[in-house]
Formats: structure tokens, sequence, C-alpha cells
DNA sequence: CTCTGTGCAAAACTTTTGCATAGCC
DNA sequence: GGCTATGCAAAAGTTTTGCACAGAG
């Protein structure tokens, strides 16, 4: 993979957003600094970029993938109150594939999770309105 | 939900799919004993019988969803060699959502996984090879 | 100089929607 | 008869691809 302007500058995009963007939004965010940028291009780096590990894809059914520039094994709730992301970290998740492979006899080597709930903020509202 | 003619179809060519067959499949399938059966129909009803806790739907990133006819909290492998999807049982599952609750104080209500790895056939396969 | 990445536009693919009609209750 | 489901076609939304050109090594 040889240098180019336009991953690097995805990358630091990435970097800069805490809200998991959709490609959609980094290449609006992208393209306020280069105009010309394509979208093609946006997609074509983040599939490499997911592909070298450098950044993580979230896939939430029946939306846009959002993606995150780590990799430390963190998954993801969306809130079923307002749609925003919350990271949940690796130390608070069970040991999911060991615990499925022992079970099963099969060879787990990964698990993708979505999980549903509601974050803090909204959370804090439906206390307020009770 | 009035009760229909396609719908049953619909649920009855699921229930004979053992392979998690996308909308696609199963419109295919309809449509070999209804020709005139519409895909916006298999979607339509696809969705209702979701909301109503009919059918499970089995989201796997960057692919067409599939469906499954039981809703009994099992999940998922995606086979990484064939593309094949193994059902996991729910008894081989830790309690995810309650762990990460107790972990992060979040109120986690649910959660979808998908795990990747190899199914049974593909394992022996590899096993012979070596 | 060669090979990879980019830009543009078009296509592919999955899923949803508008509207008139047919079918259930 | 009223209300829901259907069929058809078109649209919407996301992601990929073909091709000629520009840029990195």
């Amino acid at each position: 993979m040889i240098y180019s302007k336009q991953r690097e500058l995805l990358v630091s995009q990435l970097r800069r957003y805490r809200g998991h963007p959709t490609a959609d939004v980094l290449y609006a965010s992208v393209r306020s600094e280069n105009p010309t940028i394509s979208l093609a291009t946006v997609y074509r780096n983040l599939n490499q970029l997911v592909d070298s590990g450098i950044v993580m894809r979230i896939s939430v059914p029946g939306q846009a993938d959002r993606f995150d520039d780590k990799n430390d094994g963190h998954q993801h709730m969306l809130c079923t109150e307002c749609g925003g992301i919350t990271d949940i970290p690796a130390s608070a998740l069970p040991d999911v594939c060991g615990t499925v492979s022992d079970n099963t006899g099969l060879h787990v080597s990964a698990c993708n999770m979505i999980f549903y709930g509601l974050c803090k903020a909204c959370e804090k509202k439906s206390q307020k309105n009770n």
C-alpha cells in the first residue's frame, strides 16, 4: 500500500471524530479540506484500512457502516433512543469466542457484536421524566 | 396482520430451508409456487414476521440479510472458508448482555452477534489436507 | 518507467415506497 | 364496505467497479 495524501487525510479525519462516522460523513469532512476527493476513494481506502487492521468497521444492521480508528477489540452499543453509539471496552466483555469454542467444539476465531440499549444521556433523560 | 396466502407460503418455504436463505433466495423459491408474487411482498412480509418475533433476521456485515424461522436466542457463525452459516445454540453462549450491563452500568437490552470461524465440514477438509 | 492510487461516472445490489387493485373480515 | 395486503415499477441508499489519468517509488 503506497502512500497517498487522501488516505492520510482520511485517517486524520477519522481520528478527529469521536462519533464513529459513516463513510458519508467522512466523505463530507474530507471534502472540506480537499474538495476534489471522490466518494469511491473514501470507500476504497476505508476497505484497505479495515483489511490492514488499522480501522475497525462497525456494521449496524439496516444502516450504513460506521468506522472507528481503534482496533483493541472493543465493541459498540447503539442507543435505541437517540441512535448514538457508545463504546463498550473489551474489558467489559466476556470471552465469547472462547466460550462458544469450548461449548461447541467449533473453531470460532472472531465475533462481531452490536449491543442495543440506552446511552448514559438518554438514561438520565428518561429518569428525569419519571 | 390479516391472513394472506403469500405470507403463509413464505413461512413454509422459510421452514423448508435449513440454509438460512436471503430474501432473494426466498423470493425465487416462493416464485416457483406462485410466479406472480413480488419481491416487495417478500420484503414486506419478512419485516412483519421479524417484528412479530416469528422470524429472526441474521445480519451479516457486507452481505444481504438472511432469515431463520426460530427465535430461541441462538446465534450464527459464518464459515470463513465456504461462507455457510452454522447455528450456535443459546446454551453455548455466555450471558453477554448481563456481563456488559454489570461491567459498564449501562442498560443493555439486546445484542446481535455474528461469529466467524470454520464449520465442521471445512474443518474436516483442512485436517485432511495437512 | 512501472505500478498503484485517484477521480469521475455508471453500475450493482439490497431494500423501501407510492399507488391502484385485489382479497380478507 | 372498510381496511389490509399485494403487484408493479420506480426510487432510495450504500457500496463497488471500469477506465483513463496522475502521482509515488
